[in-house]
DNA sequence: CGGTCTAGTGTACCGCTGGTACAGTGATCG
DNA sequence: CGATCACTGTACCAGCGGTACACTAGACCG
């Protein structure tokens, strides 16, 4: 969902490019992002752009795979962070939502949006590998949202019943909706609201005390 | 969100590059739909076309008023039957939820996609014209979701303090998080099973019997 | 019957962008 | 010293958005 996880100092140029290119396509979307323009910026020549990547959805690709890989370094860094010192799962699920929630209020603009989301809605673009990608990154998200959800709910039975699967794609479904909400309408506090809902709405069916 | 409000008979050559359009772009984005395809599907030449639309966003800006103005129509359908011999708003605001999640349920495939994320993530390609349309109907739903639950809420105050505004957003924001997941997952019932959370949520919440 | 409007056709043309092809080059490595 | 890496530079092509403009078949209007 995100991208503030920093790149590497000692960038080479191939990195430089897919930095570039994830801004540009998240701030505009992949076909008003040229790569006449993604050269220009990066400094090199057309040759050197089809030398690093044999055609755009090569470069797709790449950014997609380097971004769900730090994606999924900076969420388990905020799964772990909840879960020190903190052996209970509802209290350790609630820590990460909650420190989720204020990696979105930290940010200093709107979120300037999904990689996923953003290939979602321009299918014919992008080639089967990246639907694939997005694909895989949602469906491993779900099972880990689900099975913490499933070990909660042993420890505290919910009070009413509830599909844990959906309860899962909620979080997924609330942070990409938000975005696009945030996006629209220039707000910024709609995703940190957002998973605030969820986080009350999370803690009241497992009968947390507050 | 949706598109399954019928066009007229009769239609005319502009109606049908339209729908030929909203169809197209919903499935393939916009950048993936090119003016020749569309001109080959309606059968005219690049004149006609151009006789309709000065350009590709003019083209745009029709679909989505003509688009919002049906959305408008459907969704007052759906209030009104669910307010039909029922006065009392939070039964009548769960009986809309009903009606939203039964139509999402009864689509044949997963939903094609909503035109506002997909102008949202395409930001360049764009006018002003067309975000500003995206904007005002989101802000539309939000007050009108907002002015329902605001009534509900002096009748039966909710069970714990909760940002009214935030869950009229959030009805918006889990359908259109649940169409892009939907559409990646190619699962067609991620979107009633985050409407039927949301049901469960807002009932619980405001104290339905059940 | 003629005039005007509508809804197009048909042709020719332009610039930008993605993509191809390929020869050359400076730095680094074994 | 030769090979490989990471490019440069040039030339070129096709597809698409968009422009320009002359022409026309049918409907309606007086």
């Amino acid at each position: 969902m995100s991208f503030f996880f920093k790149p590497r100092s000692m960038e080479t140029t191939r990195d430089r490019l897919l930095t570039a290119a994830e801004m540009a396509i998240l701030h505009k979307g992949l076909a008003a992002t040229s790569i006449e323009e993604l050269i220009a910026e990066v400094g090199i020549t057309k040759g050197g752009f089809f030398y690093h990547f044999k055609d755009k959805s090569a470069l797709v690709e790449a950014i997609l795979e380097r971004h769900l890989d730090a994606e999924e370094r900076w969420l388990d860094g905020l799964f772990d962070r909840a879960g020190q010192s903190e052996p209970e799962p509802l209290t350790q699920f609630m820590a990460f939502l909650a420190l989720l929630r204020q990696q979105m209020e930290a940010l200093p603009d709107v979120h300037p949006g999904c990689l996923i989301a953003a290939t979602c809605f321009q299918e014919r673009l992008f080639t089967q590998t990246v639907h694939d990608l997005a694909r895989q990154n949602l469906l491993n998200w779900r099972h880990r949202f689900h099975n913490r959800l499933t070990e909660i709910a042993v420890i505290h039975p919910p009070r009413r019943e509830v599909d844990l699967e959906a309860l899962a794609d909620m979080l997924v479904v609330l942070v990409d909706g938000a975005i696009i909400l945030s996006k629209t309408l220039r707000e910024k506090d709609v995703l940190p609201s957002q998973i605030a809902l969820y986080e009350s709405f999370v803690a009241d069916l497992f009968g947390a005390s507050g």
